[in-house]
DNA sequence: TTGTAAGCGTTATCAC
DNA sequence: GTGATAACGCTTACAA
């Protein structure tokens, strides 16, 4: 697989010149007579040179490109923060490679090495569930690599971090539920070691508390799989029991879909008989029937700070740029179909 | 940034051995005493060494990495292809770094570029619906470098690519439709340039020819963004009109929801008034109501031939792993509620 | 059994 | 204005 790249030598020994000073030429370095560099870039131009990047990153210990790794690209909201993040990314010249994990701990510390050894500038990383321990990062931040966290972020010091406020809105959106007149209201939770799930909990509990309904912990349903059947088997079975719950909260779309298909199967009518409302606001919530009501986050600004943050890392290096910090942004309740009774 | 990763100076200088030396104990060649290879891999794991990949690939013109460029990550039938993909280049020591074009053509040239100046060992495209020449292709296959289409396939000669029977899988859609008793039926057919939409199109009116119904020009309508409100707005137009359709069958999963949608909003039932087929069984499509049905693409599999392909023509360089050749993957339809009329 | 040196492609440092 | 040289980290003839 040759590629018949031209390089640097080649443009230097068909002009009988030296590679420093194609180099040079290149770069419009001063110093160089024009004759030289106009001659220089003709043939580049012709020969079709392109820098080897390998050669450049070994040289500079600089690859002008960021990683990112996520748990899996599937996601809508995961895909929409990568979009953001390459806007940024280009806009400075960088490149962005994607890594994901699979939700799994061995391959996140995998894909750590991968960008350490391939010399990855800096760090965007969303964690896996799997993910209880950060050794694997703590040891490069302990050598000021940049890193920065988004989405599910850990609980270390001097991380810097960018994320939503979960906890606002879950508290709004269960807040909304009970407007709506709902008051035995089940929340399908996520897994235990996410930040984002302790704190859409806790919102929750919140919003519960000061509508003083009292906290059920039987219907705090663990939903470690995140799969619409897992949450369809679990919502079936609460609203068989006896006391039949009239709404949920779901820590994500995909399971309140699985909620609200249990009622339907049941005969229970949604919005009428059964509210739900989701979190993230993927791309099918609109499109089930009804449509799902759901927290939106702010994908695309997430990444687009994200990066920004990481590239300030970088290419400034300043103290300042890596004192932990952790950037909250809004969230928003969506109402949708699911869980507005038509009063 | 200092990473305070040891080389393999490093560790000579420490034990008073030439670099080569370590090299050769690292990786257990012959000729080199029990002893010394033992000092080298203690202090080799003492300093957490790691080999780094990108003096490597200068120094092999061989990066073991495959570059995967895709339209965009959040399409479900692409991140499953992507997980195949990775299945196979992981068993086989190889990373995989994915790299989105977001269906601009622009972006896949860069991407294109980017990954050559990498030493990317080899390619997997789904190239962007913007793209109509291949020039940007062409030349590195002329270079036998090694590339692979998969799902978008290209019409050029000597191309290695993988694909699905979309006309089959069209067809068998269509032809369900049909035997379920639909008539009238609507194409929303995808973007012009790519082949997949010419198939399924193709598969479409030879059932519709089958069955002796004649085809109407104005009932294949092009939706090229492939959004779910394109494709409602055109259905409504059509539902409004004089000679209503009875069914849809849609080059894609959003665009037949779109037209679920509009059915649903003029008080048609779906499936007794309206039937729909879609296309790649998307991950939302069992959640909607009706549940919708669709044409399902081996995704997994596809991922996993793609990179086989790919890995022959690196690691074998033979020449028969660089004859042009077309895998064909089998589609399969599946009935769900949006196309089952209870007889 | 081990060391020396050249080279992958580029650029920074000195020298002329 | 331009060239020679070394270096980034690693492998591999070739010597010893």
């Amino acid at each position: 697989m040759k590629l018949g790249q031209a390089t640097i030598k080649d443009i230097a020994k068909a002009l009988n010149i030296s590679s420093s000073t194609v180099s040079r030429a290149l770069k419009d370095y001063p110093g160089i007579s024009k004759e030289t560099k106009e001659k220089v870039k003709e043939l580049a131009k012709e020969l079709n040179y392109r820098p080897n990047a390998v050669a450049l990153s070994l040289r500079k210990s600089k690859s002008s490109t960021i990683g990112v790794i996520i748990p899996e690209v599937v996601h809508f909201f995961f895909s929409t923060v990568i979009s953001g993040i390459e806007e940024v990314a280009y806009a400075n010249g960088y490149n962005v490679i994607l890594l994901q994990t699979n939700e799994s701990l061995e391959r996140e510390k995998a894909a750590v090495e991968t960008m350490i050894t391939n010399q990855i500038d800096g760090l965007l990383v969303s964690y896996s569930k799997e993910t209880t321990s950060f050794e694997h990062f703590q040891k490069l931040i302990d050598f000021n690599y940049p890193i920065v966290f988004f989405d599910r972020i850990p609980d270390l010091q001097n991380t810097i971090n960018v994320t939503v406020d979960d906890f606002s809105g879950a508290y709004s959106a269960v807040k909304h539920l009970i407007d709506q007149g709902y008051s035995k209201i089940v929340h399908l939770a996520g897994p235990k070691n996410l930040k984002i799930s302790k704190d859409r909990q806790d919102g929750y509990l919140k919003a519960l508390k000061e509508a003083n309904i009292s906290v059920r912990e039987d219907w705090i349903v663990p939903c470690p799989l995140g799969t619409s059947e897992e949450s369809e088997t679990f919502s079936l079975q609460l609203l068989k029991g006896k006391d039949r719950p009239d709404a949920v909260f779901a820590s994500n779309d995909i399971a309140a879909a699985g909620a609200i298909k249990a009622a339907k199967s049941l005969g229970l009518s949604v919005p009428e008989d059964f509210g739900a409302v989701g979190f993230s606001n993927w791309q099918f919530s609109s499109m089930i029937d009804p449509p799902l009501s759901t927290v939106s986050q702010p994908g695309f600004k997430i990444g687009e700070i994200a990066a920004g943050l990481l590239l300030d890392m970088i290419d400034n290096e300043s103290e300042e740029a890596f004192q932990g910090k952790t950037e909250v942004l809004e969230t928003r309740v969506i109402v949708r179909g699911s869980s507005l009774r038509k009063s």
